[in-house]
DNA sequence: CCGTAGCATGGGG
DNA sequence: GCCCCATGCTACG
């Protein structure tokens, strides 16, 4: 997108976006611009355009499509190039610029600002303006509020059309006098000031106007001096507080609406989107525009305007942002008309299950109904689906100041499945004035703020942001917070800070949800790269199926992927890739590294500690060494030097990584503690963190084969064969000595194997369970029995209930491993109570090595894991002691 | 004890 | 210093 040409000329490429031709010697004229200029298109798209086909040929799938009253035909009236290719009627309706002039009914729209024809539908609006728009249950009756802003065509489809516009007038400007009453007695609004530019521009009803516009350039259309003067000032309501009162939602003064009306309705007809504004007392001003005022401002962000004046006191980041698919989205209806008002980014709390929705407090004054008793009204908002909602808009006092929140919008949130980080948008669709709901998943969002963030100050692409997965990946740990889910087979996609982010650009917490949550998304392979012993770690060896297993006490390690080898005289070593220069290095084998090492930081050798230094392995060496997933990994990285989106990726794990080896605390500024969890850190690997979105993850039944259960229930069967071993040990150890009194039956049970169990078996500690089951019958230490019952619930904190999504296996297995952790804890728990002694199992004191020829895994991988008897083992080590991070 | 309603708190702009 | 608002806190049912 050309979204730099802000002049037609200044581009030597066809000014519509969907072209990327250049433009002849002489470029062929196009439509009007605002500036005034000519839009200057290549000689295809001229053609197009005199043919009249051009929205025909690219604007087919936009919103804004409506049908002649006369003649049927369809006329896209939703852009600056069909402005004049229809005429507005006063009964609402259009008619085609042909049976238009037919009829000689409609005079040229000449005097309507270019701006003013995204709001064709304008008339019809202004008749709507009353309270009828609203759809309520009760209260605001005849309450005067401000109609909902004017709409604008959907910019988001086609920014680079306002990016091309150089300035735009600030119609809006001085509008938003309509007040309310009771708006204007909010203390808070009154003070309101100027909190940026385009704000100040807004409150021009008061006097930014038409100084500051032309400050700005706004050169091409002046309408805003005849705006202010004929709509503005002369309607304004003598409000002193006017100045500041922004909550107006409606640009056009309520008391201009009448005359707006009958002039709207017949100068409907302008064809001519003239710059000038000669008749401009008709227009008021359309308060609407989508255009708006806030030129600056909204060029800056490409983005347009629900309206233009409301949004004065709207923070950009609840500008809407709707794309054609989201008006179409709401309105299957091609006749009605979406007037975007504003969105909103859940929150967390929002997406909770308190139900309940803050809304900015200058949304909601400005678009919905009035309230002045803290109890609100219902409100009643169709979906994008057409289902009807009924939310209290009601308000809580708040320092002197109100907080609004729509209440009871539980049901609608599920069932829109939406969660933290997803928007909501709020319309209103004309006529009738309803309000509608839609919502754009964060995927979504992410990707339509691509553009905004790639120029961003930092540089960084953002690329990652386009790669989050379906936001149903976004994973709710519990009321306050989010996790990543982890698929398999996908990169780590760590969205980054988009500090000038349309949407949450202000919300810290928002930012932390959407922004600094570490997408985990790693395959078996690179997980169990990551993974190692803990350091000083004692391990259990177990054999299970012909396979040696450690286990491990201390909490698992994410490190930096090495591989584990034997040098030539039979010493244990590990090669590490140096991150910035990606030589292999040499490395002790007992060594953890964090994720970003490089040469200079190889104590190790000396020699090699410098990205200078030559490289022992030969590539052949190398290529024999390096194990399938490893050569994998290895490439991811090299690759990720080249992709932004792998840069993010791995920098997700590089932080997991980073933030498992240096301590979750010790290394994350301050600055990045998530309120999604609010002791916990991005990257935080607890169980609470890591764990699937609340009822994401899946309940495995007893009869599930899948490869995390297979697994659990392969474990486990060793566990209990070990178990049972030892048991055996035991006795006859107590035999000798004294006897060992048997548990009672119900710590352990018969009851059929629960995966569940196995998973958090699995993860314990030798010694602990074993004393877990003490039974002496070792009969029952069969692989079926468990103390646990029920399905696998690899969510402890199920709140949703989703299914994991497929290829998610590692990730489920991550949740498995917490699960485990935590079914211990519990399980101590009742062993504890039950006043069982430990058993103490024999363990033994892995090499450093830690056996590394061996399958070192406290859980057999392998059926998930191809690589698993490779050379370098998976470790997996679980933390089965102090959990330091499972309990958050 | 739990869920909720309503208010309070505090970070960030 | 003010305002916004996400979330915490807690009395209450």
């Amino acid at each position: 997108m050309t979204s730099t040409s802000v002049a037609t000329s200044s581009s030597r490429i066809c000014f519509n976006s969907v072209c990327n031709d250049l433009k002849s010697e002489r470029p062929r004229k196009g439509w009007q611009l605002r500036t005034g200029e000519l839009a200057e298109l290549c000689d295809r798209c001229a053609s197009i355009y005199d043919e009249g086909r051009f929205c025909d040929a690219f604007h087919l799938n936009a919103s804004g499509w409506r049908t002649c009253e006369s003649c049927g035909k369809r006329v896209h009236c939703g852009c600056i190039v069909s402005a004049y290719a229809f005429a507005l009627l006063d009964a609402g309706g259009i008619l085609c610029i042909a049976c238009s002039r037919k009829n000689a009914v409609l005079g040229p729209n000449s005097s309507w600002p270019p701006s003013l024809l995204f709001n064709s539908s304008l008339p019809e609006r202004f008749k709507d303006c009353s309270a009828k728009g609203w759809s309520q249950l009760t209260g605001s009756g005849p309450a005067p509020w401000r109609q909902a802003p004017g709409l604008f065509n959907s910019s988001t489809s086609q920014p680079e059309l306002h990016s091309r516009v150089p300035y735009e007038v600030d119609l809006s400007t001085g509008i938003d006098r309509l007040n309310v009453s009771e708006r204007l007695s909010i203390p808070s609004l009154e003070k309101k000031k100027n909190e940026d530019f385009p704000e100040r521009l807004m409150n021009g009803p008061l006097k930014p106007s038409a100084h500051d516009i032309h400050e700005n350039g706004n050169t091409g259309i002046n309408c805003e001096e005849q705006h202010t003067s004929c709509l503005t000032k002369p309607q304004l309501p003598s409000l002193k507080e006017d100045s500041s009162n922004p909550p107006f939602g409606l640009a056009v003064p309520y008391t201009s609406i009448d005359e707006a009306n009958g002039q709207m309705g017949v100068s409907g007809t302008h064809l001519r989107p003239n710059p000038q504004p000669s008749l401009a007392k008709q227009f008021h001003s359309n308060p609407h525009n989508g255009l708006d005022s806030s030129g600056e401002t909204q060029m800056r962000n490409g983005r347009p305007r629900a309206d233009g004046r409301g949004r004065n006191q709207l923070f950009p980041r609840y500008w809407p942002r709707f794309t054609d698919q989201d008006l179409q989205q709401i309105s299957a209806d091609s006749n009605s008309i979406i007037t975007p008002l504003f969105e909103k980014m859940l929150s967390a709390s929002d997406a909770g299950r308190i139900g309940r929705l803050v809304l900015p407090k200058k949304c909601a004054e400005a678009y919905f109904p009035p309230i002045s008793q803290p109890e609100g009204l219902p409100l009643k908002v169709q979906d994008s689906k057409g289902k009807e909602w009924i939310f209290q808009f009601r308000f809580w006092p708040n320092n002197n100041s109100r907080m609004y929140v729509l209440e009871g919008v539980t049901p609608c949130i599920q069932n829109m499945q939406l969660q933290a980080g997803d928007v909501v948008t709020f319309s209103r669709l004309e006529p009738g004035g309803k309000l509608v709901m839609g919502f754009r998943k964060a995927s979504a969002a992410s990707a339509s703020e691509q553009e905004n963030e790639a120029k961003n100050s930092n540089g960084v692409s953002t690329h990652g942001d386009a790669e989050l997965a379906d936001p149903s990946s976004w994973s709710k740990v519990d009321k306050s917070g989010y996790i990543a889910k982890e698929a398999l087979g996908t990169k780590v996609a760590v969205p980054r800070k988009r500090k000038n982010s349309v949407l949450g650009s202000k919300s810290k917490r928002l930012r932390i949800d959407n922004e600094d949550m570490i997408e985990l998304k790693l395959t078996w392979e690179e997980a169990q790269g990551l993974l190692r012993p803990p350091p000083n770690h004692v391990a259990n060896v177990v054999s299970i199926e012909g396979f040696e297993f450690e286990e491990y006490e201390d909490a698992p390690v994410l490190g930096k992927p090495t591989i584990f080898a034997t040098d030539k005289s039979g010493e244990k070593i590990q090669w590490a890739q140096c991150e910035d220069c990606f030589k292999w290095r040499r490395l002790p084998s007992d060594v953890l590294l964090p994720s970003k090492w490089t040469c200079s930081s190889n104590s190790w050798d000396p020699e090699r500690s410098s990205c200078s230094a030559t490289q022992e392995l030969t590539a052949e060496e190398l290529e024999n060494l390096l194990p399938h997933c490893n050569l994998a990994a290895s490439k991811k990285m090299k690759a990720a030097k080249q992709e932004s989106e792998n840069v993010d990726a791995l920098e997700g794990l590089d932080t997991l990584a980073n933030l498992a080896i240096l301590g979750e605390g010790d290394v994350l500024p301050a600055s990045q503690a998530t309120t999604k969890h609010p002791r916990h850190r991005p990257g935080c690997s607890c169980i609470v963190c890591i764990q699937p979105p609340s009822g994401k993850g899946p309940k495995h039944k007893q009869t599930c084969t899948c490869n995390v259960c297979q697994t659990v229930k392969r474990r486990f069967r060793t566990l209990m064969l070990r178990r049972e071993k030892k048991q055996s040990q035991k006795e006859a150890d107590a035999t000798r000595k004294k006897q060992q009194p048997s548990l009672p039956d119900k710590v352990v049970g018969d009851e059929p194997l629960p995966c569940t169990t196995s998973a958090g078996n699995s993860s314990l500690n030798p010694e602990k369970v074993v004393s877990e089951n003490l039974d002496d019958d070792t009969n029952r230490l069969k692989s079926s029995s468990s103390p646990f019952k029920g399905q696998i619930d690899l969510n402890i904190q199920p709140e949703r209930e989703e299914e994991l999504s497929p290829g998610s296996d590692s990730g489920g297995t991550m949740r498995l491993l917490q699960d485990a952790t935590d079914k211990y804890h519990r399980q101590q728990s009742i062993l504890s109570s039950s006043g069982n002694s430990n058993i103490e199992v024999t363990q033994t004191q892995p090499g450093s090595g830690t056996e590394l020829g061996k399958i070192n895994s406290s859980i057999d991988l392998r059926a998930s894991h191809r690589d698993a008897d490779m050379d370098h083992p998976a470790i997996f080590p679980i933390k089965t002691f102090a959990p330091t991070s499972a309990t958050g």
